[in-house]
DNA sequence: AAAATAGATTAAAATGATTCTAAACTGTTG
DNA sequence: CAACAGTTTAGAATCATTTTAATCTATTTT
C-alpha cells in the first residue's frame, strides 16, 4: 500500500505533472503487492472496476506510454496484435500461453544465464529478453 | 534455384492448392540462397517488383498465413504494430535493431544453450526464443 | 472432356488497436 | 491571481489485419 503522497512526489520527481488521472493509474497499477502484466484493454476495465471516475482512454495510453518512458512500465515483445506491459521492470522473462494468451513471469533463477556472442559494430544490446511459448499438452 | 515445378509439388503435399499466386509468393520467398525476415508489406513491395503480375492484399495475408500454419515460415515475436516474418524456420534467435526496426539473425553457436526450471501443469514448450533488442551505441 | 464441387482470389468494406487533433482544463511559477 | 506550459478529452483519423460475398480455378466426378 503506497498512499498518494508518494505516487505525487514519484511523478514530479519524473517530471510529470501530478494530475488526477496519473495518481489514480499509479493506484491501479503499483498499489499491489505483486506485479502484473496487462494490455491497455485490460487496464481500462480495471480502472473502472477500482474507481468511480472514468479515465479517457487516450489519457490511459499517453500515461502508459510516459511511464514505459521513465522506466515504471516495460513493453513484452509478443507477436499479437495488441501490446503487452508488465510493471515488473527489473530483468526477467516470460512464459507465453498461446491457448489462454495469458503472459507468466519466469524468474531469473528459472532461465539459465545467457550470453551473447555476436555484437553489431555501432550497436549495444539494450535487453535480452526470453520468450517461451506454452501449448495446452494434450498429452 | 527451385523450379516451379517443385513448388506445385510442395504445395500439393501440403494440401494446398498450387494456384498462380501462391507459386509466385513461393519464388518470391524461398529461390533465395539465403533467409530473410520479411512484413507484409515489405512482401508485397517484393512482388511487384519481382513480378509484373499484382497479388490481391487478402491473398498475401491469406498465403503467408497459410504457409506459417505448413511450417514454411516463421513469426517472430516483436513488440511491434506489424507482424515480422522469418524464411528460417529453423530454430534460431534475433536482435531487433530498434532504431531501424530492422531484425538480425543470431545463430545457435552466437547463443549460450538456454534451458528452462520451470514447468507449468498440463503446459509443454512450443518455442523458446531469444530477442535481443540493440539501440545505437552513440559512445 | 464437360459438369460439379470445393477451395482460392479479389476488391471493397469492416474491424480494432493505437495515434492524432484541437479545444477545454489544470498544475505550476512568478 | 495571471500567465503559461503541460494534460485531458471526445471524437476523428490512421493503419495493419480480417471479413465478406462474388467471381474464378484446380481438382474430382461423371
Amino acid at each position: 500500500m503506497t498512499s498518494s503522497i508518494e505516487y505525487i512526489n514519484k511523478l514530479r520527481n519524473s517530471g510529470l505533472r501530478p494530475t488526477k488521472q496519473r495518481i489514480k493509474i499509479c493506484e491501479v497499477l503499483f498499489n499491489k503487492e505483486v506485479t502484473f502484466h496487462f494490455t491497455i484493454n485490460d487496464l481500462v476495465k480495471k480502472i473502472e472496476k477500482e474507481s468511480n471516475e472514468k479515465i479517457s482512454l487516450a489519457t490511459v495510453y499517453n500515461t502508459v506510454h510516459a511511464f514505459e518512458k521513465k522506466g515504471y512500465l516495460k513493453e513484452i515483445p509478443i507477436d499479437s496484435n495488441q501490446s503487452y506491459f508488465d510493471t515488473n521492470t527489473s530483468d526477467h522473462h516470460h512464459f507465453f500461453d498461446t491457448s489462454e494468451n495469458k503472459l507468466i513471469d519466469l524468474e531469473d533463477k528459472d532461465v539459465s544465464p545467457i550470453q551473447i556472442q555476436k555484437s553489431i559494430p555501432g550497436k549495444k544490446i539494450k535487453s535480452i529478453e526470453v520468450l517461451v511459448k506454452l501449448d495446452t499438452d494434450n498429452q
